[in-house]
Parts: structure tokens; sequence; C-alpha cells
DNA sequence: GAATTTCTTGAGTGTTTGTTCAAAAAAACG
DNA sequence: CGTTTTTTTGAACAAACACTCAAGAAATTC
């Protein structure tokens, strides 16, 4: 009896996620959203609530996808180390010949909208959790392979591999010289392939 | 003949920073201006403009104090790189301790609005590269204090600092581990202070 | 102290926002 | 084909938005 939708809900999501990563939430109006999937209001808020409720759909399949695609650099045929090279290449390949100046979504969001919603920010602590994880996992692999020194910490070498990621993403948007992304790139190399070093200061002063 | 303001435009832009930094642009209302400001409606836009121009203002006073704060760590007492360390120590600290948990306002601009405005973007790109000469500035003087290796280029160190450094401010606001930011921030030191590392993978594939 | 110029005030502008709802249309089943 | 159930539709809503403006207040100059 019942009459099934004419969306495929997959669909909505991808073409709400475009609209999102471009605009950021904000500046995202239903109006815009309802453009972009061609569902009315009416259909969006009986399939998802509310403006919020599609961001966070959208949201999760982001940080899904993302760290899917960062447990598959296992797999590279070069080794792991040389899977993450080629990510970072990417990323600079795109900000430099600008086909991608959106930058990564949930970094957008966590700067733009995780300290007013707790939803949200909840969601993207789990997912720096996860991203942590997969990253100190492909370390690890890495460690066994002969690229990374076994004397350090998987998941010292992960926080710092995000870190530099995240930067990465950040200074993509505000530059685009090749040169200076690839000495970035280079450098985020260089310290996850090089020995455990001393701390040289003192790091966590009594106040 | 003239009547003098009753305001002093420096406290109204400090007002006003305050807010957009914690609430960001779009979130901050005209109304929410008028309240920190204590100025009506009629005075701020005699005075700015816009909400963009009041806006415009507070960030080039920010990015210049900023500027000028990296200038300083010239005079550190013990060495630039210790100015350094002690600036990634305090990022650390006033995350874990949620002192601070606004971030980089520059930054925070960089990812919400800059795509969108012109303006913005313009400013943001310039201070990215004043910042990027400051830094590189910074490390000349550490080689001068043998603190990091003379083969090393300022300006691939610097790009790689401030890489971090946004890293960082992205970091905190997903994670207030302290164990974790100390690795982050004993990673950069140390990607600082290492020898110059031969690239191990290409890096520009050409496609 | 009068004249003049600027600042202050706050109600009011039209627009855009996220969201709702009742009616119409369509699919699935007997 | 008729009944039932769900989806689709698009007009309409109140609230919030950035911004304006005319009138009153205050300070400076002559």
């Amino acid at each position: 009896m019942p009459r099934s939708p004419e969306y495929v809900r997959a669909d909505v999501l991808a073409s709400a996620q475009r609209v999102f990563w471009r605009q950021g939430y904000a500046r995202t109006s239903v109006a815009d959203l309802v453009a972009a999937t061609g569902l009315k209001p009416g259909s969006l808020y009986a399939a998802f609530g509310s403006k919020k409720g599609l961001f966070l759909e959208v949201l999760d399949s982001y940080c899904r996808d993302f760290v899917e695609r960062v447990k598959r650099l296992r797999d590279h045929e070069s080794g792991a180390l040389a899977g993450l090279a080629a990510v970072l290449d990417q990323i600079v390949d795109n900000a430099v010949t600008g086909a991608d100046r959106r930058g990564c979504l949930a970094v957008n969001a966590l700067l733009e909208t995780a300290q007013h919603d707790a939803d949200i920010d909840a969601r993207l602590r789990r997912h720096n959790a996860r991203t942590l994880e997969a990253f100190a996992a492909l370390v690890t692999l890495a460690q066994a392979q002969g690229d990374v020194p076994v004397d350090r910490d998987p998941g010292d070498v992960a926080v710092f591999l995000v870190n530099s990621i995240w930067g990465l993403r950040v200074m993509c948007r505000a530059d685009n010289d090749r040169h200076r992304l690839n000495a970035v790139a280079a450098g985020i190399l260089a310290g996850v392939s090089q020995p455990q070093a001393k701390a040289r200061f003192r790091l966590s002063p009594v106040r």
C-alpha cells in the first residue's frame, strides 16, 4: 500500500555534501539544498528532520569514507609510507591546480560549527580519534616494512601526521605555491621517517 | 564646531574582536556587536560602514599583532628556537586547560569566510605571506645560534613550521589530550632541528 | 550664548532565514 | 479498479537578519 520514495538517499546525501563542502554550513540555505538535491522542503524535512540533521548525516558519511581511504593505504603496492606520500602529493596537487580549494569537510566543520554545536563537536572528536587510530595502524605497518624507525611510538607519529595533514588542509587555502607546499610535504615525510629525537626543551612547564 | 565621539575606536575593535573570535563571522549578528561594543547600529555603521567593514578592521589588527608577536620571538633570552618552543607550549597549554578553545582568528576566518569573500581572502593570503617571512627570519636567527642546521633553507623550514602551527590550531579544537598534543609539539621541534633530509619519494608526479 | 556640525538614538526597512502544513499525486496491494 | 498509505508539492509562516534614517543631544567655535 505504501508509496516508495522517488529519490535515492545516497544521491541526495552526495548532492548535499557538495553544497555543504563548497559553501560551509551557515552559508548553505535550505533553498540551496532544495536546488541541489531536487527535493522540495517538505520531502527534505520528512527525510532528515532538519537542516542540521541532513548535515550530520552528510558529515557521518564523509568521515566514514575518509577513514576508509586511510585504511586502504595499507594496501599500497610500494608500502604504507609510499601510500601516505601519494596522499600528501594529491592534496598539494589539488591545491595547486585549483581543482579542489574546498579543503576538508571535517576540518571546515570543526572550525566553523563544532564550538557552537555539541552534536557536531562530538562527531568530529570521535572522527579525530578514529583517524588517529587508522594512522597509527598505518605507522605500525610502515615500521614492519622498515620505513619508520621501530623506536618511535606509532601513536606519537600518527598524531604528528594527522596534525600536519590538518595544517596542510589549512595552508592550501592560503597558499598555492607548489614549491612551498612540496616543502611542507617533504618535511612531513622526513618527520615521520627520522629516528626518535630527544626533547631539547621542556615541554610542559609547571604554572 | 564638531562634536567628538564618545567611544575609543581601539576599545570598540577589541570588544568586536572578542565576539567575532568566539562566534565566527556568520554567527555574529549586528545585534551581538551592538551589545558587545555599546554602540548603537547607527554609530557602528557611521564608523565602520558595514558588518564586514568592522570585521576587516578587526582582522587587520589581529594579524598585525600576530606577526608582531612572532617578530618579538627573536629577542627570547634562551634563543629563537626556545622562544618558538615556548609558543608551542603555550598553545598546547591553553588547549588543555580550556582557557582558549577559540583557536586562531585568522585560521578560523580563512576556513569560514575567505572562499566566499575576495577582500577577506586577499588579506589572509597577505597575512600568510608575512607570517612566513617572519618565521623565516626567525629560522635564520636560530641557524646563527646553532639550533637549526645551516644546510636547511629557512623558507622551507618556515613553511613547515607555519603549517604545523596551523595544524595545531585545528588539532586543539578536536583533542585536548596533553600527552598527544605534547607529542605534536615535540615532533615539530624535532622536524625543525633535524638536518636536511633527502627526499625518499617523488613529490611532484607528472599528470 | 548662539550657531554649527557631528554624534547618538532606536524604531523601522525589506529581505532572507529555517520550518510547517494541508492538499494533491502516486505507488502498492487486494 | 479502489483503497490505503506515503510521498510530493509549494505556498505560507514567524523569526532573525543587515542595514537606514530622521530626529534629538552634545560638543566645539566664534
